[in-house]
DNA sequence: GATGAATGAGATTTCATTCAT
DNA sequence: AATGAATGAAATCTCATTCAT
């Protein structure tokens, strides 16, 4: 059955598509550079090359609706990644989720790379939300966070019914490991736009390396921070 | 072994102290309720029982002057507890890594019941500044994320003489665990001050007993996602 | 000889002078009045029948800049004055300076009579401004009255090279006889505004009719305040 | 028969005298470099060395008091100057008023050099006054020009009986006469506080020797701008 | 008499939103 | 549909003055 984004679209909406998305644009790069509480709609309208009156008949609710719009896009692009790597891993024939969650490391740092702009208005904003006196906006990073969390899980169930997980709740080891993709691109952020501070050598070239990087965290998130017990 | 603040203080003195408390109180409140843009001096003043112009005789740079003050008894009293907990560990024959993680991450629940506050405003504030244009801003950040690295890893330094950690760089192993805190924290206020969320049941059980949430944690961290190898 | 200000304008443009000039106009009645620091935006908004918030969009920089804009207006009505004067002497064959500061002095407080405000504001705020600590307010200062005694200048020097002049610097002159005219200015203001002070009959008549008033000044300067050695 | 000042003083009064100077030598500094509006009794205190508090107990009316009380003094002091040429003058036999004025001019500049604060003072904030809607300031301000005026007129009125000035209104001529040398070391300050700007040299040698400068003004004043018959 | 902590009125400035064009 | 001028609430910060010590 054909849902709304299937259907032939006349000429004027989709150019009505194509202004959303370069105010969304513009939206997040201000929202990033500012933060949401010191972002102007000025800013994001003159950078959308639209008049700030434009914002409005485009999105609902003002500066907030517009914020909610780009968190949804946000929230979109990394259930998206995290479907992409869950599918693949669910796809051959016995799950291997060690892979699977090295992978899904690598795309998010890549997605950092490419849109940097959205991990730092996730990081900047998202996590004020959880202790909003708003109700609604706590809602919605529940909503949110449970997406993704619902996104990984197939995968980490099917191991689990492969006997290859330790046997701890599967919801909150979804959880944990999600918030520390976000620490670790955090952690890289600081030391990349910050190199001049003294750490050690290790520590450095391990996070620096994309690769080395995923593998760091997959190594201590599914073997341990402890020695294993042979060594 | 005495410091300045054991120094006999005037009467005079004493009493500017514990306005000075009664104003980091007040602001604390505020801060975690609004957050940094939100909170105004006049509310801060307000709950303080001073008058607004009052603040600004106890604390330089205004607003932000006043709000750093929090942001540095918050980092003292996180300071604290890594350091009692591992100076607990080092005290013993041999360190056990794991129970000093386990005690470290009680001691940091207790904390935040204890002081709620002072967690909102780092988990509203804290990540926000790294990725701040203002360097010295980014700076402070750093050099605090660096006082609790350095404070928990004397424990980690012996524990990997004793051969207990797993071969990776110290400092990256530092930060995980510290961020980790944080998140189970959050994690656990978003469920209990939203409990009416549908989740599984076990995983509600087992985050929302300290004792359990720090056992989960520990585990996670030390041995891993992964199921053991003889398992 | 077409400048810019004589470009057809929009509707739209036309419009925003007229508020520009309203705004301007508010502007000049509150700094007189109250001087500088004491003027409030908000004074000056409602005597123009604006918001707030509208100064904002008329003038670049907040309070300063509405301030810098009138005394631009000043110094150019100031200026015009001058070189009317000047251009008026330099057409005759033989410039006659004594007529030409004449003219001068009768035009400048016919000027203050229909905008008292401006000079009020020159005499409040000018001269505090060649103290200021700030350089760039002096070097605005400076230029200004540069601008005016550059103006008076080609007048002195056509006669000078008539060997009408006494041999003086002739800038150090220029300012000379362009301060007392702000110096003539103030003290009929002051006989004027407050004639109940018992002050000669003689000196209070000679002032208070702009044409003998000019003649005092005129013969002041230019003959000097000594008997003729003929007497 | 013994005033006030001739009374004996009890140790006592001889200490809050100099207690009360050092408060006005602050007063004055401050006044100087930030003028009225800006000056803060917090920082006159300070320069005082003295609690802010204990300023109320030496001068009535707060902030505006101690700005009277420094403009008393520097009207005093000029008043002095003025009184000491005139009294020079009319011990001759044939009173001189060039030469007379000549002197004042020369103790003007080297009063302006030890006690720069008071002309500063006099130059930012005296002239405002006269257009001051505050009617009991514009008369204090009226009071002591007429006491400049009162200390001059006695040598113009002798040198007038000698027939050595031109038929005017001796009040008006004593105006100018004392305007000028404020209008004169204004532009001294100007000059040197600025000497990067690009005027002519004679101009500058002139005006910045103090002995050529006062040469300058009175002839200007006394013989006029324009040139002598006879050239 | 000297002090300086406390006060709060009042200033400038920003910006989301509205709405006539 | 697009615009951007107008708005005014609300924020931070300053400082003359008071008064308990």
């Amino acid at each position: 059955m054909a849902t709304d984004s299937d259907a032939p679209l006349s000429r004027r909406e989709r150019e009505r598509r194509t202004r959303r998305q370069a105010m969304l644009r513009a939206a997040e790069s201000v929202f990033a550079e500012k933060g949401y509480d010191h972002a102007t709609l000025e800013e994001i309208a003159e950078r959308a090359e639209f008049g700030k009156g434009t914002l409005y008949n485009y999105f609902e609710g003002g500066k907030e609706g517009i914020f909610f719009a780009v968190l949804d896009t946000i929230y979109d692009e990394l259930c998206d990644l995290i479907a992409e790597s869950v599918a693949e891993a669910l796809a051959s024939d016995r799950v291997d989720p060690r892979a699977c969650y090295h992978t899904l490391v690598g795309k998010a740092i890549d997605f950092y790379h490419d849109r940097e702009d959205l991990f730092v208005i996730l990081i900047k904003e998202a996590y004020r939300m959880c202790f909003s006196h708003d109700a609604s906006k706590v809602a919605y990073f529940q909503r949110q966070q449970e997406r993704m969390v619902n996104a990984l899980l197939p995968m980490l169930q099917q191991a689990d019914e492969n006997g290859a997980l330790r046997d701890l709740p599967l919801e909150a080891m979804a959880h944990l490991l999600i918030e520390n993709i976000d620490g670790l691109i955090v952690h890289r952020a600081i030391m990349a736009n910050h190199p001049n501070r003294p750490t050690s050598c290790q520590h450095q070239s391990i996070l620096d390396d994309p690769e080395k990087a995923a593998t760091f965290l997959t190594t201590m998130l599914f073997d341990g921070v402890a020695a294993p017990p042979s060594a």
